[in-house]
DNA sequence: CAGAATAGATCGAACGTTCATTCTAGTCGA
DNA sequence: TCGACTAGAATGAACGTTCGATCTATTCTG
């Protein structure tokens, strides 16, 4: 009958994303990457998309929400590059290694969502959460990278400073002009967990 | 006749920064850093500047170059505030430590430059330069701060690798939600140092 | 299977608003 | 009276969004 009978087509028609809105979506990144927040009209994505002025509005209901849909999805990918090849049970030295080379891969191969976050982070669009921690996997991963008094491995200094020592510096390291070489990353890498991590 | 004619207020005259084209600058950045880059126009800002619409215009070609004003007053302040108590003649390590103190000093005490910087660095009005090295000051300052090979005093990483742990570390520290006491700022740029520094 | 019906996708012109900028007329202190 | 300034109206371009029409594909009916 009915809904056994589209039993071929079933997978295709439930089709979350439409190549349409996947076109607007791809569109809406590199426009906001080009020529920034602002000077990102309607008009022009219409264009690049391939999309009429109208259609973007069946699939989003306003541009604000098309942009934080842009955004999910960036945070999506930087999410995936950076947990790959991490496990749970590795140690806290491989952990924060990998961590940084991921970090690293992520800065270098994706620079248009790292330039896109750049601007939606320091924007009024988000209130300042920057999607650290907010994603429960990320969340375990940095468990241990703490004070030791407080279960962690690392030096006593205050968690924050932590934080910072490790996110930010990968990520200015990833940020720099020139290219490193995986080696030189990884040197890199061990020097900081040198500084930071006890004994 | 008219410029002779003026003495008395030919200072005045001549002042660069005249009480409503500083306050109008003093607006905008304000303007800009509430409500963002996009959703800052020209009517809001004459009526927190306390300007007309129309002479802002008296004292900037357009809005763009408006901007840009404030973004050099900006980097003026920063770098001001950067080099303070620094001078030419003293140990790497020691001006290594001042610049991190006052470079927080800078993150914490200016947090409205801070995120006026972040927008425009981000945004198609600067094509990327981001100030660094551009001001022959910090040039020097950064003499040192170099691997050993070069004639530096830093372990033997890129240069770049270097810039990005210097620079990077502070930056990132002084954007934690949380203040730290100044002396564990030290500590922390301490812990640095001796994982940069030769020796 | 033919054909009517339905629902969703798509279009592009048009609307109403807002914006940067200009212009006009007037105010006020020297 | 002159020059710096103001309030605010006028302008024209650009923008986000809406709307009715059309086109397409699937489902229903007989």
């Amino acid at each position: 009958m009915l809904g056994a009978g589209a039993a071929d087509f079933a997978g295709d028609v439930r089709m979350e994303t439409s190549d349409k809105r996947e076109a607007i979506l791809e569109a809406m990144l590199d426009l906001i990457v080009e020529r920034g927040f602002h000077d990102a009209p309607m008009s022009v994505l219409a264009k690049r998309s391939g999309a009429s002025a109208g259609v973007i509005y069946h699939y989003f209901p306003s541009k604000d929400e098309l942009i934080r849909a842009v955004y999910e999805r960036v945070k999506a990918v930087k999410h995936e590059v950076l947990l790959k090849g991490y496990s749970q049970d590795m140690k806290p030295r491989e952990a924060f290694l990998q961590l940084a080379q991921n970090s690293y891969r992520f800065y270098r191969m994706h620079r248009r969502e790292v330039r896109f976050m750049d601007q939606y982070v320091n924007s009024p669009f988000c209130g300042d959460g920057t999607a650290w921690m907010e994603d429960p996997n990320a969340a375990k991963v940095l468990w241990w990278f703490r004070p030791k008094k407080k279960g962690g491995v690392l030096k006593d200094l205050p968690q924050e400073a932590i934080d910072a020592l490790t996110q930010g510096l990968v990520q200015s390291l990833a940020k720099a002009d020139k290219g490193f070489s995986a080696e030189t990353v990884r040197r890199v890498a061990e020097t900081v967990w040198e500084a930071i991590a006890v004994g």
